[in-house]
DNA sequence: AGGTTCTCGATTATCGATAATATAAAGCAA
DNA sequence: TTGCTTTATATTATCGATAATCGAGAACCT
């Protein structure tokens, strides 16, 4: 298949769906035994430039011009264009009919509210698995590890990871799929990265902060659960006018 | 342009977006001063087959074939493609990879969690109107006329359309551009419509519901605006099992 | 029969080229 | 100089053609 020079191409967006078969033998034909990509283009170069975008080596206001892209990763424009359009989709990139697509600005307005409808999601998800008397502390406590690893490595990558991951267990107890995808379609992980690197919160109190969280799903009362669960969000909702900066 | 044998096209989808210029000379040169297309193909497409299967003339299960497609519009694959990626991303398609889209089955189990979905987020948005004391009689008042009149004509579609626009200004007066957006992706057009033709629910009923709302609402208790637009939606919530027959 | 490989037709994924647009630069009249 | 029209350039939207993939059935083996 076309080797694009992609590197990880990991999991960053729909965790849940595996990636996709697909082999080309345009270019240069390989001896397709390791690296077998199982990925079409489109998902490729879609997770490549979110890899891009969260990183901060594409940052907001910068322009996604499809042919460039496309020459540089040695495709054709088709695929890059779908992969923007994705992207578009998820929010991360922002399209003017006939004038391309930029690097969506995320305004501290915007993250606020983000925060704020999260609480709401998590706040219910957490009242219906406290109904369904659902016991999730042994899953939530082994990603609490994993962040609090993280959090003394100061790898915020892997902290958002843990953390997603944390908060997905939840969605997923509750057991309503529509909710768990548009809990999905905020996409924590991306943005829980961002907001690591713009403030750089004390990852080892927002550890301890999931471990309250924990106990109060515990106990069983939806009520609290709720509650809880919507103040935990709330409480790492970033403040305004933030150190806008990114990693350079 | 190329004259798209599709009907309305008017704004099913992204109703506040306003649809966007475009103008083809492949086929057929026209004269362009009436019917100026300012949509693109793309968008036409996608609209017209949002028509198609919000209508019945494409049920559940039925296959998408982007070169058929295509050829019965007149145009290639690449912007029908592209509608049935919008399609995807909206919930109202479902593909596999290397396999095509079909129609997605609106399972009763989805069509109950995007009502529950919905009540979360009506409520909280009730809730942010109310706490802002923002007084919204007028513009509610105005669509339940709508409704009313719809219902007593058993318009259906008409109904569905006047129902969206009253949530939508509940949710547009929460302040919360994502959760509008949120509220959005949940399609409730599309899913009212479809629903009205599944199970023909008492319309002056449901009308009657909205007006006992408005008053809830205009009395500025934040949780009781909460309280009253959740059970509202979660009244109007379809039963199990519903006779899942579409129109022919 | 039961399972395996091969081939073919249907359809998607991708490509390379063209038509259409938008915007900025250049030209020109008042 | 201001404002309007024209031209040039960059880029998107669309097209038509190809390559790759899937699924079903034919052909084969055991």
């Amino acid at each position: 298949m076309k080797h694009l020079p992609l590197g990880d191409c990991s999991e960053m967006l729909c965790p849940t769906k595996g990636s996709m078969p697909v082999r080309r033998t345009k270019g240069l034909t390989h001896v397709a035994q390791p690296n077998i990509q199982r990925a079409s283009l489109a998902a490729q170069i879609r997770e490549h430039l979110m890899q891009q975008i969260v990183s901060g080596r594409l940052r907001p206001g910068d322009r996604l011009v499809e042919l460039r892209i496309a020459s540089e990763l040695n495709t054709s424009q088709a695929p890059v264009r779908e992969a923007v359009r994705e992207l578009e989709a998820i929010g991360l990139v922002e399209t003017r009919h006939n004038k391309g697509a930029r690097v969506r600005v995320i305004t501290d307005q915007e993250m606020g509210e983000i925060y704020d409808v999260r609480a709401q999601l998590e706040g219910y998800a957490s009242e219906c698995v406290a109904v369904a008397g659902r016991d999730l502390t042994a899953k939530l406590t082994k990603q609490i590890d994993g962040m609090r690893a993280a959090a003394m490595a100061s790898d915020g990558i892997q902290f958002a990871a843990h953390n997603t991951r944390f908060h997905r267990v939840i969605l997923e107890a509750a057991g309503n799929a529509t909710l768990l995808a548009m809990w999905e379609g905020l996409h924590v992980r991306a943005r829980t990265s961002l907001n690591v690197l713009r403030n750089s919160a004390d990852l080892l109190k927002v550890t301890a902060s999931h471990e309250i969280l924990v106990e109060t799903l515990a106990s069983g009362d939806a009520q609290a659960a709720r509650q809880a669960a919507q103040e935990h969000v709330l409480q790492n909702k970033p403040e305004r006018a933030q150190i806008s900066d990114r990693i350079p």
